[in-house]
DNA sequence: ATGAAAGCGCTAACAC
DNA sequence: GTGTTAGCGCTTTCAT
């Protein structure tokens, strides 16, 4: 049986809401009879006991994180991020993992509402209707997703595809395919979206190809269909299906950037790390974590809503953007 | 204010007792009754309160994993098994970083320690006292890592090292570089202790350099060491500091495995992606996490101490290692 | 400044 | 099968 306030109480010779008082109000205290119970405390190896001192003040010092798969490389950095700025604001945190599945995400917000202060949903597959719902139990900001009357943090993916497609038709390509990712994605949305005004603008035309999961297997899958069809390069919804895709271009006897170019969105670290290495959108996923995180920290602090912030994007250009092969010189 | 036992006790005209045996024994009460809270419930968006359950029973069915550093890809695929099993089990898994620092780690699983009914501690910094120590707070599983009375998932990283070594000195090379990681590493002292030994087998020469912080600038920052001495083959903490090494190196001038042999430990999908791909040292992550859970399950559970689980570990050879250079042909 | 007592939301004997 | 009654460990009035 764990030590609990009424030992140290017992220990120290004064009455528990004595013993509470100095650890959770120590000013409240005599500064002499604080030490003593303290000590008391110290030579029990007491500790307090948080999920009691949540049933009673309601509120539990942890704020949960909710993402869509840890293995995607694209969610520990902010992870790290959210949960630094966490820790500089007293609160931790718990990151918890929907697998892509709506279903559990929607279970695992459940299971965490009374456990966590807030939480922070990022890139959510849940219905607006929904997520509004669970809203009503647990304060949440929502990362990557515009929900109305929730805090949203939203990385605006639309301007760094805009760059993307000027930089693909800049180099000559009049065709170009864009790898739609997961349909409950809000990201996924705004890519294709910001694609297709760009391709009209630039009079290219644009082929979308999907719904694929977002994996190298869903990239890989879209090969087939992307070197059947017209299109000279690629957009893909995030860096993983963009490698996947390549690896199976390959396989395929084709080369990138030589054959086709490919784009990724993400800059995750495999971008820079995968030959050849990948030219990609850059999300600003730090900022998002801490900033996600300043929102939800105010928010369950004063009640309000922080409201929307968005942060931008930018084309990074790396190895796997070329000019098209010339019509006369292909196979 | 949330909706309580008590107001579906009212609303469905029972006794709290009687709601609170419908959700968590329903078998013992009459099914009409309980069909009868039920639906008061869902009229009234019920949800049992998991702190306060978890305060009377004991039990929270909550299990903590802690780990060093989320971002490092060793760690992800780690974590979804881990979390995947415990679904499986009917356990909600909460993941907290630590940083790389034993300070935070210990911080974090006192923290942790009344929320969870047990934790998986994976890589942990800590000394083996404190471990100890805090394992009389919460029940511990520990992955990678040899803790005395305390149930243990280890990845013999020892075997895989010796087929690394057998791996280079079979290829030529008499001087192998073994950068050693962080010093409170389980796994860094294995591979460093069953590097030697292998060379010692071979009659070759094992140079450490180190200890530096197990990621890529770590790696960059051992290079100049490493090239001017006589390896010309390298072993890395992992595939972090293998990647940060290489390219150093080619900053350096020189190429990889043209002048410098490298060898990764984990198996990490960048040691898939990166030019030239990784030789490394495969780890059974996904058994690990699993395994894991069913250790601390089964601790939780029964209070029995399920004992040590050991997995094998095997290179897995790609472009990064050759040859040494002949003499002759050096610059 | 400290003690007494009620209560956070739920479960678990023990009665009936 | 259901109601009664104590707690679980802590905080927070309200007295003193």
């Amino acid at each position: 049986m764990a030590v609990t306030i009424r030992d140290v109480a017992r220990e120290s010779g004064v009455h528990v809401s004595t013993v509470s008082r100095a650890f959770s109000a120590a000013h409240m205290v005599n500064a002499v009879t604080r030490t003593r119970v303290m000590a008391a405390a110290e030579r029990l190896g007491y500790r307090p006991n948080r999920a009691a001192r949540a049933l009673s003040t309601r509120r539990t010092a942890n704020l949960g994180v909710i993402v869509a798969d840890i293995a995607n490389p694209f969610f520990p950095p902010l992870i790290k991020a959210a949960q630094a700025q966490a820790r500089e604001r007293d609160y931790h945190v718990f990151v918890a993992d929907t697998d892509e599945r709506a279903r559990v995400e929607e279970e695992l917000v459940r299971s965490m509402a009374k456990q966590v202060d807030g939480a922070l949903l990022v890139a959510s597959r849940l219905s607006g209707r929904v997520i509004a719902e669970l809203g009503r139990d647990v304060p949440f900001v929502v990362v990557n997703r515009r929900v109305r009357g929730l805090p949203c943090v939203l990385m605006d993916v639309a301007s760094g595809t805009r760059q993307a497609v000027d930089h693909l038709v800049a180099l000559g390509h009049r065709d170009i395919a864009v790898l739609t990712g997961p349909s409950a994605s809000w990201t996924a949305q705004r890519i294709r979206g910001a694609a297709e005004e760009a391709a009209a603008r630039h009079g290219a035309g644009l082929h979308p190809v999907g719904p694929n999961p977002p994996t190298e297997e869903g990239g890989a899958f879209a090969a087939a269909e992307v070197v059947s069809g017209p299109a000279t390069a690629v957009l893909a919804y995030n860096d993983l299906v963009a490698l996947g895709l390549i690896r199976e271009v390959e396989a395929l006897g084709l080369s990138v950037p030589g054959d086709l170019s490919v784009v990724g969105v993400d800059n995750t670290h495999i971008a820079r790390h995968c030959r050849p290495a990948l030219t990609t959108v850059d999300m600003p996923v730090v900022a998002a974590g801490r900033g996600g995180i300043d929102l939800l920290v105010h928010r369950v602090t004063t009640g309000e809503d922080p409201g929307t912030v968005t942060l931008d994007t930018r084309l990074v250009v790396r190895e796997s953007t070329a000019p098209p092969r010339s019509p006369l010189t292909r196979p």
